[in-house]
DNA sequence: GCTTACACCTGTCGA
DNA sequence: CTCGACAGGTGTAAG
Protein backbone atom coordinates (compact mmCIF):
# COMPACT_ATOMS: atom_id res chain seq x y z
CA UNK A 1 0.00 0.00 0.00
CA UNK A 2 1.08 2.88 -1.17
CA UNK A 3 0.16 6.63 0.50
CA UNK A 4 0.02 9.72 -1.26
CA UNK A 5 0.33 13.24 -0.57
CA UNK A 6 -2.79 15.15 -1.98
CA UNK A 7 -2.28 18.34 -0.51
CA UNK A 8 -1.86 20.54 3.00
CA UNK A 9 -3.87 23.23 3.57
CA UNK A 10 -3.21 25.98 6.27
CA UNK A 11 -6.70 26.92 7.58
CA UNK A 12 -7.28 30.55 7.32
CA UNK A 13 -10.68 32.22 9.21
CA UNK A 14 -12.69 31.99 5.92
CA UNK A 15 -12.04 28.13 6.35
CA UNK A 16 -13.44 27.98 9.37
CA UNK A 17 -16.49 29.80 8.80
CA UNK A 18 -17.48 28.73 5.08
CA UNK A 19 -15.96 26.40 2.60
CA UNK A 20 -13.16 24.74 2.27
CA UNK A 21 -11.03 25.89 -1.08
CA UNK A 22 -9.55 22.83 -2.43
CA UNK A 23 -6.40 23.15 -4.53
CA UNK A 24 -7.25 22.54 -8.46
CA UNK A 25 -4.37 20.14 -8.83
CA UNK A 26 -5.57 17.70 -6.08
CA UNK A 27 -8.92 17.15 -8.65
CA UNK A 28 -6.77 14.77 -10.22
CA UNK A 29 -7.42 12.36 -8.04
CA UNK A 30 -11.36 12.90 -7.67
CA UNK A 31 -12.72 10.92 -10.51
CA UNK A 32 -16.27 13.10 -11.25
CA UNK A 33 -19.40 11.54 -12.95
CA UNK A 34 -19.61 12.07 -16.33
CA UNK A 35 -21.25 15.36 -16.73
CA UNK A 36 -21.11 16.66 -13.08
CA UNK A 37 -19.71 19.13 -11.27
CA UNK A 38 -20.61 17.64 -7.87
CA UNK A 39 -18.87 14.58 -6.14
CA UNK A 40 -19.26 12.84 -2.72
CA UNK A 41 -16.11 10.76 -0.98
CA UNK A 42 -15.37 9.48 2.05
CA UNK A 43 -12.07 10.48 3.80
CA UNK A 44 -10.87 8.50 7.28
CA UNK A 45 -9.38 10.45 10.32
CA UNK A 46 -6.70 9.33 12.37
CA UNK A 47 -9.17 7.65 14.94
CA UNK A 48 -10.61 5.41 11.78
CA UNK A 49 -13.78 7.38 11.66
CA UNK A 50 -14.82 8.35 8.24
CA UNK A 51 -15.65 11.56 6.98
CA UNK A 52 -18.03 12.28 4.19
CA UNK A 53 -17.57 15.29 2.01
CA UNK A 54 -19.05 16.91 -1.17
CA UNK A 55 -16.66 18.70 -3.68
CA UNK A 56 -18.08 20.87 -5.24
CA UNK A 57 -16.90 22.90 -8.61
CA UNK A 58 -17.85 26.03 -10.64
CA UNK A 59 -19.77 25.34 -13.72
CA UNK A 60 -18.90 28.25 -16.06
CA UNK A 61 -15.38 30.51 -16.51
CA UNK A 62 -11.78 28.95 -17.06
CA UNK A 63 -11.02 27.93 -13.49
CA UNK A 64 -13.01 24.65 -11.31
CA UNK A 65 -12.37 26.77 -8.57
CA UNK A 66 -13.05 23.30 -6.40
CA UNK A 67 -14.41 23.77 -2.57
CA UNK A 68 -15.68 21.30 0.26
CA UNK A 69 -18.94 22.15 1.10
CA UNK A 70 -19.48 24.28 3.91
CA UNK A 71 -22.58 21.64 4.64
CA UNK A 72 -19.96 18.83 4.43
CA UNK A 73 -16.85 20.65 5.32
CA UNK A 74 -17.88 22.71 8.41
CA UNK A 75 -19.07 19.76 11.06
CA UNK A 76 -15.70 18.36 10.36
CA UNK A 77 -13.91 21.60 11.61
CA UNK A 78 -16.73 21.66 14.68
CA UNK A 79 -15.81 17.96 15.74
CA UNK A 80 -12.23 18.20 15.14
CA UNK A 81 -12.00 22.08 16.93
CA UNK A 82 -10.51 23.71 13.95
CA UNK A 83 -9.12 27.09 14.14
CA UNK A 84 -7.30 29.33 12.02
CA UNK A 85 -3.50 28.33 12.22
CA UNK A 86 -4.38 24.83 12.05
CA UNK A 87 -4.31 22.87 8.86
CA UNK A 88 -5.62 19.55 7.00
CA UNK A 89 -4.15 16.93 5.31
CA UNK A 90 -5.46 15.06 2.64
CA UNK A 91 -3.99 11.70 1.43
CA UNK A 92 -5.14 8.74 -1.20
CA UNK A 93 -3.82 5.49 -0.85
CA UNK A 94 -3.49 3.39 -3.62
CA UNK A 95 -2.42 -0.33 -3.86
CA UNK A 96 1.52 -0.82 -5.40
CA UNK A 97 1.42 -1.61 -8.97
CA UNK A 98 -2.18 -0.44 -9.99
CA UNK A 99 -3.95 2.66 -10.14
CA UNK A 100 -6.89 1.78 -8.17
CA UNK A 101 -7.52 4.37 -5.19
CA UNK A 102 -8.08 2.24 -1.99
CA UNK A 103 -9.47 4.88 0.32
CA UNK A 104 -8.83 8.45 1.19
CA UNK A 105 -7.10 10.35 4.35
CA UNK A 106 -7.81 12.96 6.28
CA UNK A 107 -5.55 14.45 8.97
CA UNK A 108 -6.50 17.62 11.25
CA UNK A 109 -3.35 19.08 12.69
CA UNK A 110 -1.68 22.42 15.33
CA UNK A 111 1.64 22.87 15.27
CA UNK A 112 2.95 22.62 18.87
CA UNK A 113 6.66 23.44 19.79
CA UNK A 114 8.56 20.55 21.52
CA UNK A 115 10.71 21.28 24.99
CA UNK A 116 13.88 21.58 22.43
CA UNK A 117 12.18 24.49 20.56
CA UNK A 118 11.09 22.61 17.75
CA UNK A 119 7.77 23.38 15.76
CA UNK A 120 5.97 19.42 14.82
CA UNK A 121 2.67 18.81 13.63
CA UNK A 122 0.18 16.92 15.58
CA UNK A 123 -2.95 14.78 14.77
CA UNK A 124 -5.14 17.17 16.74
CA UNK A 125 -6.54 13.95 18.44
CA UNK A 126 -3.67 13.20 19.80
CA UNK A 127 -2.99 16.17 21.67
CA UNK A 128 -2.96 16.32 25.71
CA UNK A 129 -6.29 18.31 25.86
CA UNK A 130 -8.42 16.75 22.97
CA UNK A 131 -12.15 16.40 23.99
CA UNK A 132 -12.38 18.90 26.58
CA UNK B 1 -43.79 52.39 -29.05
CA UNK B 2 -40.91 50.42 -27.76
CA UNK B 3 -40.31 47.06 -26.59
CA UNK B 4 -38.06 46.49 -23.61
CA UNK B 5 -37.28 42.99 -22.60
CA UNK B 6 -37.30 42.95 -18.44
CA UNK B 7 -36.44 39.00 -18.08
CA UNK B 8 -37.32 35.60 -18.84
CA UNK B 9 -37.84 32.99 -16.08
CA UNK B 10 -37.35 29.62 -16.54
CA UNK B 11 -39.91 28.20 -13.86
CA UNK B 12 -39.04 25.93 -10.79
CA UNK B 13 -41.26 23.73 -9.00
CA UNK B 14 -40.83 26.13 -6.55
CA UNK B 15 -42.05 28.68 -8.88
CA UNK B 16 -45.01 26.64 -9.77
CA UNK B 17 -46.29 26.60 -5.80
CA UNK B 18 -44.84 29.42 -4.39
CA UNK B 19 -43.55 32.61 -5.11
CA UNK B 20 -42.32 33.96 -8.25
CA UNK B 21 -38.45 34.95 -7.58
CA UNK B 22 -38.28 38.63 -9.36
CA UNK B 23 -34.95 39.06 -11.00
CA UNK B 24 -33.31 41.96 -8.90
CA UNK B 25 -32.15 43.96 -12.03
CA UNK B 26 -35.28 44.32 -13.12
CA UNK B 27 -37.00 46.61 -10.08
CA UNK B 28 -35.33 49.29 -12.16
CA UNK B 29 -38.62 49.18 -14.50
CA UNK B 30 -41.17 49.02 -11.21
CA UNK B 31 -41.06 52.77 -9.62
CA UNK B 32 -42.17 52.27 -5.83
CA UNK B 33 -43.78 54.51 -3.90
CA UNK B 34 -41.46 56.23 -1.33
CA UNK B 35 -40.58 54.27 1.74
CA UNK B 36 -42.69 51.08 0.74
CA UNK B 37 -41.41 47.53 -0.12
CA UNK B 38 -44.20 45.96 -2.00
CA UNK B 39 -46.55 47.76 -5.15
CA UNK B 40 -49.12 46.30 -7.41
CA UNK B 41 -48.37 46.88 -11.47
CA UNK B 42 -50.56 45.03 -14.39
CA UNK B 43 -49.42 42.92 -17.12
CA UNK B 44 -51.52 42.22 -20.42
CA UNK B 45 -50.58 38.82 -21.29
CA UNK B 46 -51.55 36.97 -24.77
CA UNK B 47 -54.91 37.36 -25.10
CA UNK B 48 -55.17 41.11 -23.58
CA UNK B 49 -56.14 40.16 -20.10
CA UNK B 50 -54.41 41.87 -17.73
CA UNK B 51 -53.42 40.16 -14.52
CA UNK B 52 -52.02 42.34 -11.29
CA UNK B 53 -49.30 41.19 -9.55
CA UNK B 54 -48.14 42.25 -6.43
CA UNK B 55 -44.18 42.66 -6.07
CA UNK B 56 -42.51 42.39 -2.31
CA UNK B 57 -39.63 43.01 -1.56
CA UNK B 58 -37.15 42.50 1.55
CA UNK B 59 -37.15 45.29 4.03
CA UNK B 60 -33.79 43.87 5.65
CA UNK B 61 -30.80 42.83 4.53
CA UNK B 62 -28.24 43.46 1.50
CA UNK B 63 -30.51 41.95 -0.54
CA UNK B 64 -33.57 43.01 -1.83
CA UNK B 65 -35.06 39.62 -3.44
CA UNK B 66 -37.82 40.97 -4.57
CA UNK B 67 -40.78 38.39 -5.37
CA UNK B 68 -43.83 38.04 -7.32
CA UNK B 69 -46.39 37.70 -3.93
CA UNK B 70 -48.21 33.60 -4.18
CA UNK B 71 -51.38 35.19 -4.03
CA UNK B 72 -51.24 37.65 -7.58
CA UNK B 73 -49.10 35.00 -8.84
CA UNK B 74 -50.39 31.36 -8.47
CA UNK B 75 -53.47 32.55 -10.06
CA UNK B 76 -51.81 33.12 -13.40
CA UNK B 77 -49.83 29.80 -12.65
CA UNK B 78 -53.39 28.12 -12.44
CA UNK B 79 -55.06 29.69 -15.39
CA UNK B 80 -52.38 29.26 -17.82
CA UNK B 81 -51.28 26.12 -16.46
CA UNK B 82 -47.63 26.41 -15.99
CA UNK B 83 -45.53 23.63 -14.90
CA UNK B 84 -42.00 23.04 -14.13
CA UNK B 85 -39.85 23.40 -17.55
CA UNK B 86 -42.82 26.32 -18.70
CA UNK B 87 -41.29 30.16 -18.75
CA UNK B 88 -42.50 33.42 -17.90
CA UNK B 89 -41.12 36.71 -20.19
CA UNK B 90 -41.55 40.31 -18.81
CA UNK B 91 -41.92 43.34 -20.55
CA UNK B 92 -42.10 46.76 -20.22
CA UNK B 93 -43.93 48.95 -23.05
CA UNK B 94 -42.50 52.54 -23.63
CA UNK B 95 -43.23 55.38 -25.97
CA UNK B 96 -40.24 56.49 -27.85
CA UNK B 97 -38.64 59.64 -26.86
CA UNK B 98 -39.56 59.62 -23.39
CA UNK B 99 -39.13 57.48 -20.29
CA UNK B 100 -43.06 56.78 -19.80
CA UNK B 101 -43.84 53.58 -18.80
CA UNK B 102 -46.92 52.74 -21.14
CA UNK B 103 -47.89 49.49 -19.95
CA UNK B 104 -46.17 45.92 -18.82
CA UNK B 105 -47.01 42.55 -20.86
CA UNK B 106 -45.97 39.22 -19.83
CA UNK B 107 -46.37 35.37 -21.58
CA UNK B 108 -46.52 32.15 -20.44
CA UNK B 109 -44.42 29.89 -22.90
CA UNK B 110 -44.03 26.37 -23.42
CA UNK B 111 -40.91 24.79 -25.71
CA UNK B 112 -41.76 22.75 -28.12
CA UNK B 113 -40.11 20.85 -31.07
CA UNK B 114 -40.93 21.80 -34.56
CA UNK B 115 -41.34 19.21 -37.68
CA UNK B 116 -37.88 20.30 -38.22
CA UNK B 117 -36.44 19.49 -35.01
CA UNK B 118 -36.09 23.08 -33.63
CA UNK B 119 -37.18 23.98 -30.20
CA UNK B 120 -39.38 26.82 -30.26
CA UNK B 121 -40.94 28.98 -27.32
CA UNK B 122 -44.67 29.12 -27.77
CA UNK B 123 -46.96 30.99 -25.73
CA UNK B 124 -49.16 28.70 -23.71
CA UNK B 125 -52.66 30.33 -24.95
CA UNK B 126 -51.81 29.50 -28.76
CA UNK B 127 -50.97 25.48 -27.98
CA UNK B 128 -53.53 23.55 -29.60
CA UNK B 129 -55.01 22.24 -26.44
CA UNK B 130 -54.70 24.84 -24.97
CA UNK B 131 -58.17 25.36 -22.41
CA UNK B 132 -59.04 21.82 -23.08
C1' DG C 1 -48.81 32.85 3.29
C1' DC C 2 -45.50 36.35 3.75
C1' DT C 3 -40.78 36.96 5.55
C1' DT C 4 -36.34 35.73 6.51
C1' DA C 5 -32.05 32.72 7.40
C1' DC C 6 -29.00 30.08 5.24
C1' DA C 7 -26.28 27.65 1.84
C1' DC C 8 -24.69 27.52 -2.64
C1' DC C 9 -23.22 29.64 -7.12
C1' DT C 10 -20.79 33.01 -9.88
C1' DG C 11 -18.13 37.33 -11.29
C1' DT C 12 -14.42 40.08 -10.16
C1' DC C 13 -10.40 41.86 -8.12
C1' DG C 14 -6.01 41.63 -6.32
C1' DA C 15 -2.12 39.37 -3.93
C1' DC D 1 -2.24 30.82 -12.95
C1' DT D 2 -4.04 30.08 -8.52
C1' DC D 3 -6.49 31.25 -4.79
C1' DG D 4 -8.54 34.39 -0.96
C1' DA D 5 -11.94 37.70 -0.37
C1' DC D 6 -16.09 39.83 -1.29
C1' DA D 7 -20.46 41.21 -3.41
C1' DG D 8 -24.51 39.97 -5.40
C1' DG D 9 -28.03 36.56 -6.99
C1' DT D 10 -30.99 32.41 -6.25
C1' DG D 11 -33.60 28.30 -4.30
C1' DT D 12 -35.03 26.02 -0.11
C1' DA D 13 -36.83 25.59 4.18
C1' DA D 14 -37.75 27.38 8.52
C1' DG D 15 -39.87 31.09 11.20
Amino acid sequence: MEQVHLFTKNLKPSHISHALSFPTHALEAFPFPEGSHMMNFEAVDATGNAWRFCLSTRRTGAHPKPVLLRSSWHPFVEQKGLAPEDRVVFFMERDEGNDMIRRYTVRAQRKVMTLMGQDVWVDVEHLPLYGL
